[in-house]
DNA sequence: GGTGAGCATAGGTGCCGTCTATCGCCTTTA
DNA sequence: TAAAGGCGATAGACGGCACCTATGCTCACC
């Protein structure tokens, strides 16, 4: 049973003449009346009493009439959502990022998406990366902004900019006098971020150890450990993007011997259909931060 | 746009998986898979997140399905309300009934009518003849008890039973006293109803009159007519079935030399697609009165 | 690395929605 | 009273689509 047909039969009770109301579905009258005819059949019930100069619909008609038109209306509403569902850029999109990233990286570039895609309502959730990953597998995320590239093949992922890591002293540290710091010279008094945190272990591999941190303090934020680095308990490794508020907190930072860092990668489920959204927010990001790790390695004091 | 699609929608909503889906709809599994892709082509939107192991519906499908449930439901409603309707034997008949066949038939046919069609909700409706016929051609009757034949090839008709008419006399009138009367006899001082009435011209035209009355009362009911009748201001013709009550008024009931009468027919609008239904209280009728012609002109004093 | 679950694809078939041409009925008009 | 015209139904042809079975492809699980 085709919508269709009830737009025909709307049409005949409008019009009360076949061939005006065959005109308004801009179908031929032989279609209408054939179509017309073969509802009735399917509904066992007649609709129309014709004579050769007339159209009046019946009493079973006018009680269906309304239902008719009920369904029509639904149908129409499902035909104009649908149509402005059909921009894969518009609508929600829930982005998940890590926390050391997120704080840094979205004032930066906040206003060029809202610009790129200003039909595209993004709701960001800040969350650790296995956390990130599972709402992701889970679709209560749609894609998400990682420090790591994901791996299954349910995942697909792009790198979208390199960001170096410092070596962030307090201003008396013995290592603040030199230009470059060595990673190794930093493991002693390293303070790091608690479990879960990819900057954790990426800092730890950057200095060439394990984990097993003893009685090491472990943050729960970057903002956290900023702190404490600044108050003298250690020093750390922080992200380019905490650049400017390590700073603004007083403390030293030194690029690193290696140039280590880490790649800020946005994924998404490989059959998620709205990639081309995922794909756009990924080129604004990049487009925004292209450069950025030459030029946090070269301008940072 | 076909329903058939939004019920695999819903389908593949529920089950989350095509092939349980599709049994459930009672189709393959390709069906249900090219099907629910060409819905998603025809809306333009993803409606499902599918892997080779797991079927998702989209933010879209979840944005969509509540229209889509509520035009099934009005398709469900149509289709159930159809079913109902069905049933020619079933719901409203409209009735129209001339003014001198009403009071005297529905009584005998009421319960016979309510046995045979319980399903039939009868209105009677009771005028003259030529509104009736207009009210049957406008719709607004489905069909009329007339003691004429309509024509014109718009009604159709079926007789019914044969009422013959009775000589209507005071008590103390002349003719009293015979067992048979002449019609015209009667024409000296025969009342007959107002213009309008069938009945009216039918009386005349046994008497050999053709109207022109002179001064003459016109009753406006045949009940009127009867208590004139019955106060010596006249004679008169009635049909037979007003016999008991004329009676019952001391009227003296004598059959006619020419055993004139009326014809009662049902008729209806040819192209009326409840005709069974008509042609269902005409057989209901007809079966009442069979032998009432020959028993009424035998059986009365 | 084989097995099985599950969605997609391919190819074939019959129905159905559409068209144009024409019929049949009835009303209007010359 | 016959011709013309309006209107719905019917006929026949054709293309598309919904459906089927068979098979392919992917991925999880053992």
């Amino acid at each position: 049973m085709n919508l269709r047909d009830f737009r025909y039969l709307l049409a005949v009770a409008e019009h009360r003449n076949f061939g005006r109301a065959a005109e308004a579905c801009r179908i031929s009258q032989p279609t209408l009346s054939v179509q017309v005819r073969r509802l009735e059949e399917q509904l066992g019930v007649a609709l129309f009493e014709r004579t050769s100069r007339t159209v009046a619909p019946t009493a079973a008609c006018e009680r269906l009439i309304g239902h008719v038109r009920a369904a029509v209306a639904e149908m129409d509403a499902i035909l104009d959502i649908a149509r402005a569902l059909r921009d894969p850029l518009a609508g929600r999109l829930r982005l998940g990022i890590v926390p050391t990233l997120a704080p840094y990286l979205l004032p930066l570039v906040f206003a060029p998406l809202r610009e790129a895609l200003p039909a595209l309502e993004l709701e960001p959730w800040e969350d650790q990366t296995a956390a990130l990953l599972d709402r992701l597998r889970a679709h209560e995320l749609d894609a998400a902004l990682l420090a790591t590239e994901p791996d299954g093949p349910d995942l697909a992922s792009r790198r979208l900019f390199a960001e170096p890591f410092f070596a962030a002293l307090p201003p008396e540290h013995p290592l603040a006098g030199r230009a470059v710091v060595a990673e190794e010279d930093l493991a002693e008094d390293i303070l790091v971020l608690a479990d879960g945190h990819c900057l954790r272990d990426q800092a730890l591999a950057a200095c060439g150890r394990n984990g097993g941190l003893g009685g090491t303090l472990r943050a729960a934020s970057l903002s956290t450990l900023l702190n404490m680095v600044a108050a003298g308990y250690g020093t750390t490794l922080i992200p380019a993007l905490a650049a400017g508020p390590a700073q603004d907190a007083g403390i030293v930072l030194r690029p690193l011997a290696t140039r280590a860092g880490r790649t800020i990668r946005i994924a998404w489920r490989t059959h998620f259909p709205r990639r081309a959204a995922v794909e756009a927010v990924g080129e604004v990001i990049a487009t925004r931060l292209r450069g950025f790790a030459e030029g946090a390695a070269a301008g940072v004091i």
